[in-house]
DNA sequence: GACTCCCGCCAAAGC
DNA sequence: GCTTTGGCGGGAGTC
């Protein structure tokens, strides 16, 4: 026990100079053992683990060539000797110095120890499977180098000098170098050698994958598996078997190579020549898998099954099964080691499943497409560049994605492999001289400055808007307290994180259950300042609703926003770790970077999760609601949040429209004159009239403006319209908000049922909102939740103004039954209330828990099978311009255009999370 | 017995 | 033709 606590400050001294001098300055008897690098102990990862933030060399570390002196033998001693010398690596390393000429003799000595010590002894002596992981390994890999390399120093890795240094063979590092590859935190430069980037491109990387992930409509696999196993038993070469390769393929996911950021394309020649089994591929496609699941958790036999299916699904049988899961964990060790993913297991019916957890930092789902593109700078470096990225990724992973309606034919495969490799060749053949990586690391460099200096300047401005909008909204909640105290927001709001504030740059209110029956709730509108205000009635204090980067506002299932993953994962899943959920958090120094990573991100994580928890509910929310008959519309939430039943449709509904519709005209009138009553108040105050008086309306959660472009569809569909009286409305404001509102597409979303939905903040005390979802551009309020409307206010909409609530043309109400495939081509259908009968209710928008908590009942028998025809529907719709389910995706393309064409039907994200934990 | 995943064979790709 | 890269699966260690 003693010699094994002696080796793991042999291997530390060894591997880090930093702890030679303790070493050279030591007294202890067995010095002489000190000098002979061995293979780590246990210990040594948190060894490695103190080491690795700052003072990690960047090149490999002089290896100590001291001649041990020669310390007096001891019996101890020479049986250390005996045992280190006894070890492969350590001979191989000695034979590759050149140093060994007494290999025999090590032999002899090796023989000998075995004679010495018992069987059980001589296995303990040796390392043990565990201390020879990959993971460890990884952790000592990645110990070598910093998170964030500098460009200015020396960066390159040789592979050789890695392994020896590590004293693991060279496969090994591949391994390891090959899932790294996957993140760009290395790329290949020539043979036998690599260039570190660290972190530098991980959130890039991270959003690229998120969003190809999204493309290739892997939650919707994901789901797809899932369900099949609560159906059937996995079967190797059953029908279900065929089915699924019928559903993969429907998918185009037979052709997939490497996602590559700009600036380091082809860097790898080899790349994509086996790309389809590529270690790296399977890796990204395994984050991907994270990036777009809710919860973040993945088990091995999904992503396996996954990763199978998009390969050779005839080749379905339990033997590939197997290699995909070794597979697996060699990615799984190594992302673990870079503390992207941890391992937990699920338990199901079936039992407890290995599974693993994402752990890394939360990624914006497509900042590009929207006008946050110079705020969220701030943020995520390299922003700007993941357009580029994502547009590239798109092309390399789907090459025949780009016409979607056309597949490339198989035999054209080939021909198109083969002209891609010879261009790969010519472009990135890593040859020596060692290409300076001019493109990567220089762009990587210089583009971050750029992008830094932007961010710098947005926040700068941002923080400026921030304070005002603070002050306004303390005044304000001053000036409202008298008239109408629920709304006041509280001075100091329960906000997101101030990291997001910097990057939403705006005063981020989501406010905590206050004592009042209302609670209020501030959300930002980062295009142009437009705040939206939700109450929530305390009883809906678990469902607060927060600020999605999407533009989409998400109800969170707690009302401490911090609290929302445990929430989750308490509803979600019961998870247990192997090592306790939190212990690399709290414990882990090292986790510090990612802990503040994730500082930085989370806010966004939260709601995004909420996205895209959305996305999935939404999903079954449409196929349910397809499959939905007699179900009343009235008992139809309640009984689903329960029951996670089917909502309903018919007359029962039209007639509760009917009310609804009736209420909302009263609800209107109600609101302006609380409006005005508010604005007097404000005015009273000495809040300015013009400008500020118009912020007030922006900012105050009690303006409940509703926007007159903006129009409550209860059937959650919208349609875009042309827009024609949205510059009247900006009559009002001042140029510097006029600037702001311009910024805003002005695409024109209407329903068939026209009107807003105005409620008072004393109404709000006794509604609910069971479901809802507002974005800059659209507010989409279920139908069996319109009763419940919340309140919004958006500055650059007169709230008196509803005229351009209109109805839509019966040709686009005709499109959307037949996009829809709820009507015949060719049939018209007038523009009338009935899309009221085939709305997409919130219902069932829990039943995707069933999926993602499959901890929870799953009621299968309330999951029905998936028509392929139901399928493709549901993909077409949820193929937003900019990608599925994004609502920022077309508030503004990359061309300045409204991403949403008239007469595209956009189904928006509905809503979600009926948090009943 | 199931889960993990090390290990090294060997073929493809690169030089 | 040699070296590098990495897919792959046997089988051992661990739980």
């Amino acid at each position: 026990m003693d010699y094994v606590q002696c080796y793991c400050f042999q291997f530390s001294a060894s591997q880090f100079p930093f702890f030679l001098v303790q070493e050279n300055h030591s007294s202890e008897p067995y010095r002489s053992i000190l000098k002979t690098p061995l293979k780590q102990s246990a210990t040594s990862h948190s060894a490695l683990t103190e080491i690795q933030p700052d003072c990690q060399p960047l090149t490999t570390p002089p290896k100590p060539k001291e001649i041990p002196p020669a310390d007096p033998w001891t019996p101890t001693s020479n049986l250390k000797m005996l045992i280190s010398a006894a070890s492969p690596e350590i001979r191989s390393r000695e034979q590759r110095r050149g140093l060994s000429d007494n290999t025999s003799e090590v032999l002899q000595a090796k023989h000998c120890l075995q004679e010495q010590l018992s069987g059980d002894e001589y296995e303990k002596s040796q390392p043990s499977r565990k201390e020879k992981s990959l993971g460890l390994l990884c952790h000592k890999f990645l110990a070598r180098y910093p998170n964030y390399p500098s460009t200015a120093e020396n960066n390159y890795i040789c592979l050789d000098e890695v392994a020896e240094e590590l004293n693991v063979e060279r496969r090994r590092i591949y391994d390891i170098v090959n899932v790294l590859e996957s993140l760009h935190m290395v790329s290949r430069l020539a043979k036998n050698r690599y260039a570190w980037h660290g972190r530098h491109n991980l959130t890039k990387t991270l959003q690229t994958l998120k969003k190809v992930g999204e493309e290739n409509k892997y939650t919707q696999q994901i789901q797809m598996i899932k369900n099949r196993e609560y159906e059937h038993e996995f079967d190797t070469d059953g029908e279900r078997n065929e089915e699924m390769a019928r559903s993969f393929g429907s998918n185009e996911h037979s052709e997939m190579c490497f996602v590559e950021l700009p600036g380091m394309e082809f860097r790898a020649a080899s790349v994509n020549s086996r790309k389809d089994k590529s270690l790296r591929v399977m890796s990204q496609k395994f984050v991907m898998l994270f990036l777009v699941s809710t919860p973040q958790i993945v088990s091995l036999e999904v992503a396996a099954k996954i990763l199978i299916g998009e390969d050779q699904l005839e080749d379905l049988d339990k033997s590939k099964f197997k290699t995909k899961i070794r597979r697996l964990y060699d990615i799984a060790n190594v992302l673990s080691s870079l503390e992207l993913i941890k391992k937990v297991h699920v338990t199901e019916e079936r039992g407890r499943k290995p599974a693993f957890k994402w752990t890394g930092p939360e990624v914006l789902p497509n900042v590009r497409d929207t006008k946050l593109e110079a705020t969220a700078t701030a943020w995520v470096p390299h922003i700007s560049d993941s357009i580029t990225s994502k547009e590239q990724c798109s092309k390399n992973l789907f090459p025949s994605r780009v016409k979607q309606s056309f597949t490339r034919h198989p035999s054209l495969i080939k021909l198109v492999k083969s002209i891609e490799n010879d261009r790969r060749k010519i472009q990135s053949a890593p040859t020596s001289p060692v290409k300076i990586s001019t493109s990567s690391d220089q762009n990587l460099s210089a583009v971050p400055s750029k992008m830094a200096q932007l961010a710098v300047i947005s926040k700068h401005q941002l923080e400026g808007q921030s304070k005002k909008a603070k002050e306004m909204k303390l005044k304000l909640a001053l000036a409202c307290n008298q008239s109408s105290p629920e709304a006041v927001p509280k001075p100091e709001p329960r906000t997101a994180p101030p990291a997001q504030k910097s990057v939403l740059a705006q005063p981020l209110g989501v406010l905590p259950p206050s004592h009042s029956s209302v609670s209020p709730v501030m959300l930002p509108h980062t295009h142009s300042g437009v705040s939206y205000a939700i109450y929530l009635h305390p009883s809906q204090a678990h469902t607060v609703t927060t600020y999605s980067p999407s533009f989409m506002l998400q109800p969170l299932p707690c009302a401490n926003v911090t609290g929302i993953k445990s929430i989750n994962s308490k509803v979600l899943n019961k998870i247990t770790t192997e090592e306790g959920d939190n212990h690399i958090a709290k414990d882990d120094p090292r986790n510090s970077l990612t802990a503040n990573e994730r500082q930085t991100v989370q806010p966004e994580s939260m709601s995004h999760k909420c996205l895209k928890r959305s996305q999935a509910l939404q999903e079954n929310s449409l196929i349910k609601k397809c499959r939905s008959d007699d179900k009343s519309l009235a008992t139809s939430l309640g009984e689903s949040i329960k029951n996670e039943r089917p909502p309903s449709n018919g007359l029962q509904m039209n007639h509760e429209m009917d009310n609804f519709q009736k209420e909302r005209q009263n609800k209107a009138e109600k609101l302006d004159q609380n409006v005005a009553s508010c604005c007097d108040q404000c005015k009273r105050e000495g809040i300015p009239e013009d400008e500020d008086r118009t912020k007030t309306k922006q900012e105050i959660p009690m303006a409940f403006a509703i926007p007159a472009h903006e129009t409550f569809f209860p059937s959650g569909y919208l349609i875009p319209l042309p827009q024609s009286t949205h510059h009247g409305n900006q009559a009002g404001f001042s140029n510097k908000e006029k600037a702001g509102i311009c910024s805003l597409q002005h695409t024109t979303y209407s329903s068939p049922i026209a009107g807003v939905i105005p409620v008072t903040a004393s109404e709000l005390k006794a509604v609910n909102i069971p479901a809802f979802h507002i974005t800059p551009l659209n507010i989409m309020v279920s139908p069996t939740s319109i009763a419940a409307a919340p309140v919004l206010s958006n500055s650059c909409l007169n709230s008196s103004n509803t005229s351009s609530a209109q109805t839509p043309s019966s040709s686009v109400l005709n499109f959307t039954l037949q996009h829809l495939g709820l009507i015949p081509a060719g049939v018209p259908v007038p523009a009338s209330p009935v899309l009221q009968r085939m709305t997409v209710s919130s219902k069932s928008e829990n039943v995707s828990h069933s999926s993602e908590n499959m901890n929870l009942k799953e009621e299968k028998p309330s999951v029905p099978k998936e028509p392929q025809e139901l399928q493709t529907v549901k993909e077409n719709f949820f193929r937003t311009p900019g990608g599925p389910n994004t609502v920022s995706s077309f508030s503004a393309n990359s061309d300045g255009t409204d991403g949403i064409s008239q007469g595209t039907l956009y189904i928006p994200q509905r809503k979600l999370e009926v948090s009943e934990d």
